[in-house]
DNA sequence: AACCCGGGCGACCATCGGACGCTGGTGCC
DNA sequence: GGCACCAGCGTCCGATGGTCGCCCGGGTT
């Protein structure tokens, strides 16, 4: 079995590298710094129990349509996001940029609420953004906030909370050369590497002092490439 | 389904209340505060979800024995824990309680070694005593500590950190009394409660105040006490 | 209308925190 | 030796944090 880091986000067909957008919002003294260029590694299980018998472990996933039949009230899938500037509004059947960050203080929001509630019964106290939080954000009405959503884009809020500047300016770049949100998303890692360097390669620090940002946890992805940096470059 | 909050402890058939205890170790402003008094509490449970589908859900626990065969090299059990007093070594196949509380500051030292690792490694980093470290103890040659009995223990830990007189004096008198460890285990409870109550009925921060005790999880039981002295208590 | 791009989010998974009670060690008679 | 007590800890369980890719919305041709 083998653990496997997709630093180039789940297409690999994107068509565009990411060394192409411009020098100031990228990590410079890499130039072999890309994630593409990192394509997969693979890291050998700690635990090879020699025993294969995690041998049969089919994917049949999704089944969808409203066959349920249950009075499941079936949601209609949110608009996809586009890559606006700061203040600019989505056109079309699409949501901004703004929009998103703006679901990440619903649910810092949400998240009083359900602490409120716990302290109140005696239970304990969340201080990060549970599945109790977006459960009770759908159960209140907030309905299109869901768990994967809010992962997948952590980072980017992370960049916005920590330097508004550089995510202004990477949003006006992306959005001028007519990248999706794919590529945005994943442009955003480098700007945090940055951040996390000067930081003593401290991510999870970096997060925690963050008044908005400390109720997230790191995403996997970021805490990984932060790593693979510092390793790379002289610890 | 029920929620059940079994205060009494795992047999309900001990011998002896808790009241019977020295009064100034005790909850006062009670006499109606015995644990025992209040037995079961059934509350409602607020996903009711109408279906019955959850009915056969047989017991069938355990295999034990020997019988493996797999090189499982089967430790044996750990010698019982009884109430000594404060360096007084145990007597015969027996552990004392100044070595159980030596087992939580083995766990600490596994935590630290465990987030040393972490660290390096560039992955998250545990705050608290989880699995993550009872496995890395077990592995590491600590094969006499495990969660359950680490599990069963914290509240004594707790008021050992928070108040070690108080702890002694407790530990002394169910000593002479010829109490057993599950009664003295109980009767841990109590000061606790006062001490929380003192806090503002804030038990988490307690634990988090406190230099050793930040590592571990606050005991569900404790937490429901807290829960329902404050409310019967005039808030 | 037909097609294809790309991303929303349903659903899965390993593992977690948490709990309970069966076994069997232990002291007593 | 036999027995009764009682607690160590194996084992289970619901729920969590984390992930991936199916399915289909949407813009373009």
């Amino acid at each position: 079995e083998q653990q496997r880091l997709d630093l180039a986000g789940r297409t690999g067909d994107r068509k565009r590298k990411v060394d192409d957008a411009p020098d100031t919002l990228l990590l410079k003294e890499g130039h072999g710094t890309s994630l593409d260029a990192l394509g997969l590694l693979g890291l050998t299980d700690p635990e090879s129990d020699s025993e294969d018998k995690k041998v049969a472990k089919k994917k049949q996933r999704k089944r969808r349509s409203k066959e349920v039949g249950e009075d499941g009230e079936e949601r209609p899938r949110e608009h996809p996001f586009i890559v606006t500037e700061p203040g600019e509004p989505a056109k079309g059947k699409k949501n901004g940029l703004d929009y998103l960050f703006n679901l990440y203080e619903q649910c810092g929001k949400f998240l009083e609420e359900v602490q409120q509630i716990a302290k109140e019964k005696g239970e304990k106290c969340p201080t990060k953004v549970t599945n109790e939080v977006f459960r009770h954000a759908k159960l209140t009405g907030a309905g299109y906030i869901n768990k994967p959503k809010m992962r997948d884009y952590v980072h980017c809020y992370a960049l916005h909370c920590l330097d508004v500047e550089q995510s202004n300016e990477l949003r006006k770049a992306y959005k001028e050369r007519g990248e999706n949100v794919g590529a945005w998303c994943q442009a955003c890692y480098y700007p945090l590497v940055l951040l996390a360097r000067e930081n003593e390669w401290d991510i999870d620090d970096l997060f925690n002092r963050n008044e908005k940002l400390r109720i997230w946890y790191v995403p996997t992805k970021l805490r990984q490439l932060c790593h693979i940096e510092r390793i790379k470059h002289g610890e």
